[in-house]
DNA sequence: TTTCACTATAGGAAAAATTCCTTTTTGACT
DNA sequence: AGTCAAAAAGGAATTTTTCCTATAGTGAAA
């Protein structure tokens, strides 16, 4: 165990969230400097100058989102170590976040200490993700075959940033400007979306997003 | 202006942002004592003991919710100054809640600033309800309007069926052939449709259906 | 009873959104 | 080095949607 304390980058883009895991964490003697950032976009450039152990990233924020943020710093630094702390509990953002690189998942409804405890566990090289937030994956190969049918494994990482924006109710051209992308590339997202999941229209993806309880 | 400081009851099921809150709200010196309940359930029977001036309440929370833990509230003492913050800023959500009997709304996303005054405002007997969560709100009179052009009772009739098939999902082409109807009035239909429930996307209607447990 | 408002229905022209096809680049795996 | 999937996006063709307009029916109000 390490003398030096825990440096933190912590990002959320709500000013509440940041003030309370601060808090939170200041109140923990493992803990050293804390900086906070409210946009993905900027992560890997303050990950850069501060150089913090352990990144402590939100899932849903507006711009490039949290899934997004972490390749983007993964991509950076592949040994970066990535807390997510997300009010998703569902398990196919949890796979998403782990494959984007995190190497752990908590979730807000999480009680002060398991969230101290999960940045201890990160910090230390360990993953840590929060109890009965993934499925048993006894059988690999059935989730192999599930992964090729429609269904939301299907989708490549972007195509699933896209189609939670999409069930959120937002048209293509605010999607394009929230990830600085074209209109057109949006639109063939779309497309391939709806052929991957059989959906038909827009309303489609959202009942396929409340099946998964991600509304 | 009174001399003495607001108490405040604050009800949230995620400790982080309790704990934010709290932060944020301490740093303020018309804030006095603030006591942190996170469930609804209890929300009266704390009201009585610790008697706030101002409850602030989140929406999404497991149980009974904020709504009706407001509307307990509010039946108990209908003088109860209580502002909601929530991550919903969809205008649906906002009447809810002031028809619920909240008198202030801001959403997640506002900066720490708006929230103290926020609370400020709420306990002098005012009302805040965040700029841009609700359409107009310059004459009240206009408001009540608005508020019924907004709902689902809004529709007439025909559009209500139509906008049924719209949030399953169908086509404007299946809906025309199911209802024995030229495509294009499907299409004004669904314009009309669009307008009166303040909607952009289908998914938006979907996510009306929703919130109205229609799916 | 005549007028008014609203509903139901739909056509045409114009505008917007989407599809389909193709291309480039990049990174990953063999 | 070669294959492959993913990410991104342009052009052309197509489909969908909007906006405006128009007709007819119905019930209520004056």
């Amino acid at each position: 165990m390490k003398i030096e304390k825990i440096k933190v980058l912590l990002v959320d883009d709500h000013a509440v969230v940041r003030a309370g895991f601060r808090m939170l964490l200041a109140s923990q003697d493992f803990i050293g400097d804390i900086v906070d950032i409210e946009r993905g976009e900027v992560a890997t450039k303050e990950y850069q100058r501060f150089q913090p152990d352990v990144v402590v990233m939100d899932l849903s924020m507006p711009g490039i989102g949290g899934l997004e943020a972490i390749r983007r710093l993964c991509k950076h630094d592949p040994n970066a170590l990535i807390l997510v702390y997300s009010i998703h509990d569902e398990s196919i953002y949890v796979e998403r976040a782990l494959d984007a690189g995190a190497k752990g998942y908590v979730s807000k409804n999480s009680a002060a200490e398991v969230l101290a405890k999960a940045v201890a566990v990160i910090a230390d090289g360990k993953r840590y993700v929060e109890q009965g937030l993934l499925p048993d994956q006894d059988d690999i190969s059935l989730h192999k075959v599930e992964n090729l049918n429609h269904t939301l494994n299907a989708l490549s990482p972007r195509e699933f940033d896209v189609f939670c924006l999409l069930s959120k109710g937002l048209t293509a051209h605010d999607i394009a400007s929230q990830l600085s992308l074209s209109y057109k590339t949006i639109c063939n997202y779309n497309t391939q979306i709806k052929n991957k999941l059989n959906a038909n229209t827009s309303a489609d993806l959202a009942h396929i997003a409340i099946v998964h309880n991600m509304i």
